[in-house]
DNA sequence: AATCTCTCTATGTCTAAACTTATTTTGCGT
DNA sequence: ACGCAAAATAAGTTTAGACATAGAGAGATT
């Protein structure tokens, strides 16, 4: 049917959600339309239940398709509205780029939580926690400075790391799991420090990453990101 | 086996997904280990092979697992580092913060695609393209400035439909789905257009998106999209 | 040692059939 | 007209069984 000349030995599933999608995309079905029941797709394509029911299921997925028992299968009036970011591990990020890595760690000591960190993790104030602040570099140029909170209880072994030598980041996204993870975007001007940590000038709009990570409702660490001027950060629509 | 007191009538393979993410983020996996097969957890949960497949998939493209045919399935040694932005309509996120929505419209007119936004999209430059700039304000208070070019071509319908009335974000969304979506983040100071627009000053540090749209390689629209001053835009991990 | 086979295994995929469950529709009683 | 209960339907889920396929590991060949 359907004269379909890339026709590989793709699995099945998935043949049959691109052309469902291209149905929608090419308004052969459109927004809000009922759409045939898996019964009828599996013998139009000739697979089973299961394999219509696979496909469709990523579909809603990707918010192309509103499905509910009995009601049956709709195209969706507000379509895919879904990004996936992908967060990015600063060393890899930077040697991916061709550039040599360091970093430099400006303070790294025991503090208790202020007032706005003990916030953002919904924790007390002043519980005990581990400050760490550092500039990280691509062949020697500041590429992004980073101001931590770590829950030192929610990471043993915490205290026997030197983070002189060990990239917190990347130590904390290898051994402290999490169960819930938050990224806030923002932008903010440059103040003194960032501008002296970054080497830019007071005032420069720099893109802000505020990241906060839960397991199982106990906070593990905070941190606000600073990029370096210019910085881009970016997410794809999946399919 | 071991006390599970939270044991409702969960789906199943959502019930074997939790039980192993549990596992891996109390370390009783860690990282880079090699879990059981498909075949043991089968036995030991008291589920169907496929029933187990369909939860260490979902783990699998959470990013917590790294599974490879004939070699098993291991935890991921650079878990979980994903996370899912919404793609909001600007009417919408300032409606459900309780505000009014207006939107005023700068400039609607044909023009042909400049350089820049001919790279953006993979275009010829001088291609035909309308182009928009339009503020949208909440309780009359700027909340964004968008500046969007859109290929006519893609989009039949276009030329009917007056954007004075109707908001370009929302018709767009609900008439031209798209089959790749690009969001940009960055940050920028204001220079005089912006500020003169979202009524502040030059220089302000602004959160910027860029998104692009493409359906089946064929570029649909582009836009740049400057944010009031301290505002933050954030996506969370899924499960 | 290095490279090329072959074999075997764990995951990938599909199927047919059954059962479950949310929800709509229908039909009955008032 | 109205409300309610029963029937019907479409998606949701699971299962046992089968075959496909990547790729690690073993063994043979150079």
């Amino acid at each position: 049917m359907t004269a379909n000349p890339p026709a590989q030995t793709w699995p099945k599933a998935q043949a049959i959600a691109s052309e469902v999608r291209r149905r929608i995309l090419d308004r052969e079905w459109r927004q809000g339309d009922r759409i045939p029941d898996e019964a009828d797709l599996a013998v139009e394509f000739g697979a089973a239940r299961a394999t219509v029911n696979k496909a469709l299921q990523v579909l809603a997925d990707e918010g192309l398709l509103d499905r509910r028992r009995r009601a049956g299968t709709r195209v969706a009036v507000d379509p895919v509205r879904k990004a996936t970011l992908t967060i990015p591990i600063v060393r890899e990020q930077i040697e991916s780029a061709g550039m040599a890595y360091s970093h430099r760690i400006f303070a790294h000591r025991p503090s208790p939580a202020p007032e706005s960190v003990a916030g953002k993790l919904g924790i007390g104030p002043g519980m005990p926690m581990i400050h760490l602040r550092a500039v990280h570099y691509g062949d020697g140029i500041p590429f992004q400075y980073e101001d931590r909170w770590i829950n030192p209880k929610a990471v043993p072994g915490m205290d026997r790391v030197d983070f002189r030598h060990v990239n917190a980041n990347e130590w904390l996204v290898r051994n402290a799991p999490y169960s819930r993870a938050e990224v806030v975007f923002s932008a903010a001007n440059a103040d003194v420090r960032d501008a002296r940590l970054l080497q830019t000038r007071r005032g420069q709009a720099l893109l802000i990453l505020h990241r906060a990570t839960w397991n199982e409702g106990q906070p593990i660490t905070t941190v606000r990101i600073a990029c370096k001027p210019g910085h881009e950060i970016s997410a794809n629509s999946q399919p």
